[in-house]
DNA sequence: CCGCTCCTTGACCCACGGGTCAAGGAGATG
DNA sequence: CATCTCCTTGACCCGTGGGTCAAGGAGCGG
């Protein structure tokens, strides 16, 4: 692939394979331990055609989570409702977020495998930077109307981001024989005890219930 | 290497020197990325002499993996006061960990790596398992004695885990620009927080002070 | 049916890096 | 000094897997 091509509907098919393929495979055994020769078995086309879609292994792997960002997102902003209080909203969000890392479980793993790959620090840092930006805003909001605890913005944000991500990571790695929804209700009412300023609102907001919105494909 | 060697006073220091620069190494550009000609050469010897010492890059990588996990678990131990109550435990437990990974750094972003190897699964998990024990025997006081959240023990203990898990993470590669101290007496905060049952306990094990005790070697 | 772009093939090249090995120093011990 | 174990060297072997390429379908517009 040397430049931008003009993929038909086919070609766009194809491509898709091969990343869908590419990211069983990376979740199965790791990133490094993939070969493109395994790629391009697994959807039953020639090695060449790989250079067809993508510049090497790690442009696909980047295209992989740009892919899978954009959908957590969707998923993130499908379950909050914007007329909620920031607390609960974060709480709605912190669900979602579970249920999405449940669910495409194959798609996450590849998350942690940027750990290892320096090269890809700067697209992990960029992923956590946008998620956290929209949990900083929300928790601002709920520090500036006195629900929130007054700590540093950043730290509780990570701390958000943080907590979801973890729980996620052991659910996917089989730690946590439960229910998603189960988990996710928790990761929750984890989050709310965390930020809540004091225990009446903690308690408001854990009165609400919260339903498990399906998750987009 | 083909048995276990008997290594003279010379030969013990020399792995430390291939241990370190390994590390150091890993934690610079990856693992995948670090060849063993790389180690070596950092060290300043002959590649043949890896082999005298080491299985393969994954018996090293084991050897650091479990050298990296007895100073952590000295380091809690070595901060816990024994006689305080649950939550204060674990506030301090928490708060040493964070200061400890702050300070190996180049040593935990290794537990990182583990993430993308399937290879080394067992390995992390094993290291988060023992740390999650650690953590549940205190939760359980607290549960019994009713100044924790009544919540499923396991999940309460990874909970504490992961947090202290992602801080530290988010600290090492650099998304958070203060002291370590401030870092980890947050933490501290925020684990108290998470757990407590109710605000007047949480009040009361906040009110503590922590002093930072140094970390060993 | 020509010519065009898009797609697909699989043999081939080759650098890289893990792992081996025979040979040799270096220090202790009798 | 003989000898033994421990340590060190760097050239060498070789499989693996990333990346290339020339050639050939396949569908479509003119």
């Amino acid at each position: 692939m040397s430049e931008d091509r003009h993929l038909t509907a086919q070609g766009q098919e194809r491509k898709e394979q091969l990343l869908d393929h590419a990211a069983t495979l990376f979740a199965e055994r790791g990133y490094a331990e993939t070969r493109i020769l395994d790629i391009v078995k697994a959807a039953g086309v020639a090695k060449g055609l790989f250079y067809w879609y993508f510049e090497n292994k790690e442009g696909l792997f980047r295209e992989l989570v740009e892919q899978n960002r954009l959908r957590l997102r969707r998923a993130q902003a499908k379950a909050i409702d914007p007329a909620a209080e920031p607390l609960l909203r974060l709480r709605q969000g912190a669900e979602a977020s579970v249920r999405y890392m449940a669910t495409y479980a194959n798609f996450f793993a590849l998350l942690e495998v940027e750990n290892m790959e320096k090269a890809f620090a700067d697209e992990r840092t960029k992923g956590t930077v946008v998620h956290t930006d929209d949990v900083s805003a929300i928790i601002r909001e709920g520090i500036a109307d006195g629900t929130i605890r007054d700590e540093p913005l950043e730290l509780l944000a990570y701390g958000v981001v943080g907590t979801v991500g973890y729980y996620g990571h052991f659910h996917r790695t089989g730690r946590m024989p439960m229910p998603v929804d189960e988990l996710a209700a928790f990761v929750g009412r984890w989050v709310v005890c965390s930020l809540a300023s004091d225990e009446s609102i903690a308690r408001r907001v854990l009165a609400v219930h919260v339903a498990p919105a399906p998750i987009p494909a």
